[in-house]
DNA sequence: TACCTTTGTAAGTGAACGCTCACTATTTTA
DNA sequence: TAAAATAGTGAGCGTTCACTTACAAAGGTA
């Protein structure tokens, strides 16, 4: 991840997130502890709490900066004018599939609902992520169905939970796996199998 | 362990399992700690060791149950024959939603694979209870190609992980909502816009 | 020089966790 | 009827957790 190039973070700030990344992605956001941290820091436990006053923001920080990064990617693609809705498609999950290659613990973060159920914040920060997606998702639907690409074969939002639910399960397949699997191959697989059902 | 060799569980057991059941519901899986449980049951926490010898034990119990109940009524549906795999699939997850509006405790469990992740036998449970209905829904799928009722137009485990993904996004979106939403109506109408785009 | 801010530490805190121990009362069995 | 099995209890064990406190070193600034 490239927490580096933004200004709202100070260098511990993000030398402390990328670490917090490091140990979601080898152990499980379960073994995320401040004692586990500090250590892979060399730093003592009071440390962390100079540049984050609780665990949960350093958490709310990952979360915000995926959540931005996913905002500037997603429009980048949907603003295209003049593009296909399958061509679209594509782009998105290439691109939301490459992000999850190239940062794997952030999967581990927001495929957690269940865990941060009791956590207010946490939990918003995940649901709106997953709302950001379906939002693009399903514009992209209705547009295509409009210009005539796309069968109108079934709601837009039920086209998306199908699309959606795919991607999800394929990116689950690959958690499960141990990052063994191809996620992007995988993922492109299933895509164009829904988009042969629902082009026409 | 074969399923078949699973335990009869006493009347106390059943007892416990069922206000894990109602807790896990209420309040979610992290919620389930000894001490509340024994608080809900109105007995001493040592008391439930007397029944079960951990916790994990406990949801064990409850796992084992379930996949106990879920292949009885998967095969008896999948056994059928002369049925078309429209309808096998209509029937499969009928049932399958039907099961989880009855008992949602048993959702938050198997759709936590992430806070099971460093438990090798309840992580182990819940991939099987994923893998049972993957297995049974491909067959499925398998056959309805074969049969000339379903376009051969993705590999059987793709549109089996089509399925599964939508589902299972179905049920997410159930569980996020707070049990308020319609499932088994929401199931059905997923499960339409999926048949009709690959039945011929 | 004197002071202030920043960044660090050692040594804790209370709360929660799963679980065990020694012991008791009741019921079943030989 | 005596022994054994069953089902319960209060107290507390060892551990982990996120977080706090009191204090110190270093560097910039007045």
């Amino acid at each position: 991840m490239k927490i580096s190039d933004t200004n709202i973070f100070t260098e511990r700030q993000i030398e402390i997130m990328q670490a917090a990344t490091q140990r979601i992605d080898k152990h499980g956001i379960q073994d995320l502890t401040i004692k586990n941290l500090s250590a892979d820091l060399e730093l003592s436990e009071a440390a962390l709490y100079r540049h984050f006053k609780s665990k949960n923001e350093i958490l709310m920080g990952l979360l915000n900066y995926f959540i931005l990064e996913m905002e500037q990617r997603l429009s980048s693609i949907i603003d295209q004018d003049e593009v296909k809705a399958e061509d679209l498609l594509k782009q998105v999950f290439d691109s939301q599939l490459g992000s999850f290659v190239k940062n794997p613990a952030i999967v581990s973060v927001i495929f957690s609902e269940g865990i941060f159920q009791f956590n207010k914040d946490l939990n918003q920060r995940v649901m709106e992520i997953m709302k950001l997606m379906q939002v693009n998702i399903q514009s992209v639907i209705a547009k295509g169905i409009e210009a005539g690409h796309i069968r109108g074969i079934a709601d837009p939002s039920t086209i998306t939970t199908i699309i959606m639910g795919s991607m999800r399960m394929t990116v689950l397949k690959w958690k499960l796996s141990g990052h063994k699997s191809n996620l992007i191959q995988d993922g492109t697989t299933v895509l164009s199998g829904i988009l042969k059902m629902i082009t026409k």
